[in-house]
DNA sequence: TCCTAACCGAGACGGTACGTCGCGTCTTAGG
DNA sequence: CCTAAGACGCGACGTACCGTCTCGGTTAGGA
């Protein structure tokens, strides 16, 4: 779960690493991170609120923006819905979108979330891992939910899918950051409709 | 144009605000901003870039968010263009948006513009502000735009135009916000006409 | 009054000195030093009791010590009993300094001259200043009552009159400036009969 | 020594404090206090010339006072003699009071002395721990020696003890805070016959 | 059974920035 | 010429976290 799970390959020796302490820290920086937001998180925090060390925090997590991303993914329920072919373009987004925002509504993941498209922006080493964790993961998703669509008939072999995705994952993180509007399931389901009605002029969907 | 520009219908006493201190604020803080993005940029380092005492950025700015979008609305060409009649409600999108996306390419601005969402999202007084002086500020230019084409009977009376306005803008901050792709001219042509196309059923446009 | 009362010389043209203004900052001064002490008043708290303006203040006054040496110098009685024959060494001394130390009983003045002292350690100029129209002054009239009882033949002419200065006026300053015992009216008048009886030997006071 | 030089007894955890950044600070406090005095050091200067951080000396040290005072009591030779039977009132007061003069007038304390005295009458708690560390400690050697005076018989058992420390210390205190005159030998050396006369009236000290 | 490696807590360290306060100077308008 | 108002550059305040660094102690496997 964690990104830091790598090196099994030597044999390990010395005291293990303590789950009690890797559990304590992923539940205090997830309070944390959904009452202050990222920036108002600090690691110095995180380590008083969990009983921890800081030096044990920085072991295992190179920054705050690491961890949060492990918090995030802890809480989320992204393994499952892989994919699911519904036999319809409309029921095939709607079984990848609806869960996400529905996990997103269930707390105010949104200032955090923000703060690490923020963060994602001022370190690109940051960014190509935030995005292939939590963008580019999602996407694929509606990318393969377009794929089927094609391969159906549903949509034509041309359609721009990246714009597509655009259509679709614009209007959800833009009501998400800027909070104008909630992100609610009519608002989901509408602009899956839009989508489908854009790339498959012809359907009935709606 | 600024926040600061109040008040000029009491009588000015005291020393007046010295201009040449406003503009090396602004020009030092938009330097600092391209290049660290608003996390990485300090009022501390401001000053000393600016060769002023912090005292007087904090007299005329609460917070460096507010400082950041003055800086912003100071370097785009925001004022003009309030209202364009094309005649069509593609050629008015067109107007209000190609001008904004190309002020958005002119600089790195993603970074400062990313700061400012995470940060409205943790302080519902900033939120407000940066909500109506940047998000909808510009949704009302399109807002315009939609009432002028229901007018005119392009599109149906009924069309809901929050959701439009959300499958506009949120494609082009999406890309802005993620940095998957370039916020490009054709990229903004595209997401326009899909919206035309969606709002206006029967139009030819596209 | 003021140490600022000099050029009277030249013709006095434009607006005069306001005097409302002048009586305003000294009285503000006495009530922020009695409450704060010199250390933890500031021109800029004065100008805000006083209801001026700062450069009035330092128009007329180079520093916070010198205008706490004219407010201390209007709120003692200082002018009078500049020399009472009374006929003995002891009688004079009384005259001397029972009226001092009762104006320094009569509010808490210690915190001010305990300031005064060390401003004057630290700054040639003001030291000058302070010892003459302060330390000096008083010192001289104890050694004016001294000189009167060499004359009277009550002490021996050799006497060191520095040293027994000393002896009457550094007991008073030790327990009004360390505060670890009250300037009481009995503790003065031991000093004083301590210091008669170690200048005049053969006498029988005590 | 130290005023944080306590609980050794619980089991120290964590990094030791560093020894070599109390001795720097010790120094550079020194040294600044010596050059500008109580009012004209900062915290931010000892920092910088001591080349350690602000936040340590805060962590050792609540103000600059104590930290004024640790200086003093490190430079002084305070520890020793602390009670010398001599024989003689007048010899036993030599030993308390010529080694505290002769450390006076090796560097100008008088500033910082100065700057403690008005920083305890502004400071109640401070003044408790000035008093007890600096005066009081003081008076207690001068106040044995008038113990074993009295039970030697040479002076009354009845003497006035606390005035009579008044007058050995103010005079001192006197000279050395308004600086009128030097604290040489020769003046100390008067004080005590002065109170040795005073107190011993039969005697033929002098 | 001991050794040794890796972990853990506590907490001190040199830094940077925070937002505020007062300094003494200045520049206005107005009496 | 004086005054109130108030902005200015400056420097220090005391605090919070940063990420790093010792410490003493704990917990495993391998010798």
């Amino acid at each position: 779960m964690s990104q830091t799970g790598a090196a099994v390959t030597t044999v390990r020796r010395g005291r293990p690493r303590s789950e009690s302490s890797r559990q304590a820290i992923l539940r205090a920086a997830g309070e944390l991170l959904l009452e202050q937001g990222l920036g108002g998180t600090s690691i110095e925090a995180v380590s008083r609120l969990a009983g921890t060390s800081k030096a044990t925090i920085y072991r295992w997590w190179p920054s705050k923006e690491l961890l949060a991303v492990d918090v995030l993914l802890a809480e989320w329920h992204d393994e499952a819905t892989s994919a699911e072919d519904t036999g319809t373009l409309a029921g095939d987004l709607r079984a990848v979108i609806l869960p996400w925002t529905r996990d997103l509504r269930s707390r105010p993941y949104a200032r955090i979330v923000s703060g690490l498209v923020a963060a994602a922006l001022g370190d690109e080493d940051f960014a190509h891992d935030y995005r292939a964790r939590f963008v580019e993961r999602r996407r694929e998703r509606g990318r393969a939910a377009l794929a089927r669509a094609a391969a159906r008939g549903e949509i034509p072999a041309d359609t721009d899918v990246e714009l597509a995705l655009d259509m679709l994952y614009g209007p959800i993180y833009h009501r998400l950051l800027h909070g104008h509007e909630e992100v609610d399931e009519p608002f989901a389901e509408q602009v899956i409709a839009a989508v489908v009605r854009a790339v498959a002029p012809g359907s009935s969907a709606g």
